[in-house]
DNA sequence: TACGAAATGGAACGTCGTTCCATTCATCGC
DNA sequence: GCGATGAATGGAACGACGTTCCATTTCGTA
């Protein structure tokens, strides 16, 4: 009787949209390793090769999941000030996403050419032209600053990976300066110059000067 | 009798070397995917077992094995005319690395601050203040251009993991940009834009591009 | 020559992604 | 109304992996 082939078997029918959320779930609350078939499977109270039906593999999942949190975020863009806020605005609304989704970074910077690698893509280049950037240094510029936007979310999601539990970020980089400060000064001369600007450094606001690095050049090409 | 404790009980005896050694064989012959413990002991003509006496899991082998071929590049260099051209020379020697062995890449990404990674920072440290960057962001500066290499790393290699055989490169892309080219106007405009600048960049320049654009902004600082 | 520690290598464990397949259920032609 | 068809399900099973365990061998030393 019903018209729609999909009509639902049940009441909570499973469905790439059901599958993809329970597993961002599980993404946020245990991280990436977390994130199996048997546990998905357990959550959605089902078994492992159900899934299969919906999503194609482990990767597809990844992808659909990182896809999801990404295009959201980059939906909530206002109108910003000048076409350099805006791309430092998306370039910060990426780091505060994978600063509390770090699995997001990793995925990324895995596989940049899904779906969620092409909306950044396109929201880093649509205010380029206004920057001033010479059209035949467009593909150039975006994808440098798409490198640097994903690279340092595969960092950050690093960073993350090792100490989960809260506030241990000050412990971990009190750890990684004196194991610099303890570095042979005749290889290391320079790293151990600048260990206490590493041991007092926020991850934030190095993200942000190095984005501003990359602006500037290209403030030079116009 | 003789004094070494470590004196080999066979010609052939097991090292951390040799397993290191070993190791690089099967990631440049295979790639990512074909480094077992399992492989690596067929290889060695021993058991899965005795490889953890020398080395303590998968992860530090992996660490050892990129320190080695990052130690080895960064040792060929010579001097270079301006301390710009020598952070470029340090780049682009770790882009052809990378491209030649992804798998560096790849390790690099997930894990930065292994001794590879402060190799790479010492390395791009030095020419940093004959460049004219202020003391107080010669941190920002060299975490900005190790970010931006390694995250280019990170995209080499996953490029790479596609497509092993050869000269298919240009197929990818071409590949890629029809892809692009089906994209949604009213959603990619952007990338519409940029189709034919990806069809036909290569990736090399398009690396030395980004690179540059970070080291011109370094230039404004000064 | 006998002993203890370093070193070896193969078996075994637990977990993972994935495949397979018997079974269920809603739909559609008759 | 009613089997037939195919989408959808879920649990068992497969093969491979990283790692652990342990009986055994080998060597320096007493």
């Amino acid at each position: 009787m019903s018209k729609a082939p999909g009509a639902p078997r049940r009441a909570d029918a499973l469905s790439k949209a059901r599958i993809v959320e329970a597993a961002i779930e599980i993404l946020d609350e245990a991280g990436d390793g977390a994130l199996t078939f048997r546990a998905l499977a357990s959550r959605l109270a089902t078994g492992a090769g159900a899934i299969y039906w919906h999503v194609a593999d482990k990767t597809a999942l990844l992808t659909a999941a990182a896809s999801d949190v990404v295009d959201h975020t980059l939906a909530g863009g206002g109108d910003a000030a000048s076409p350099r806020a805006a791309i430092q605005a998306v370039g910060l609304r990426l780091f505060d996403l994978i600063d509390a989704r770090p699995w997001v970074g990793a995925h990324l910077a895995r596989e940049p050419l899904q779906p969620a690698g092409l909306a950044i893509l396109e929201a880093l280049g649509r205010p380029l032209e206004a920057l001033g950037a010479p059209s035949r240094a467009r593909f150039e510029v975006v994808t440098a600053l798409a490198t640097y936007i994903l690279g340092a979310a595969a960092q950050n999601a690093a960073n993350a990976r090792q100490g989960p539990p809260g506030r241990v970020r000050e412990d971990e980089l009190a750890k990684v300066a004196t194991a610099w400060a303890g570095l042979d000064p005749k290889r290391y001369p320079f790293l151990r110059g600048i260990v206490d600007q590493m041991a007092q450094h926020d991850d934030r606001e190095q993200f942000r000067a190095g984005l501003n690095l990359i602006l500037r050049g290209v403030e030079t090409l116009a």
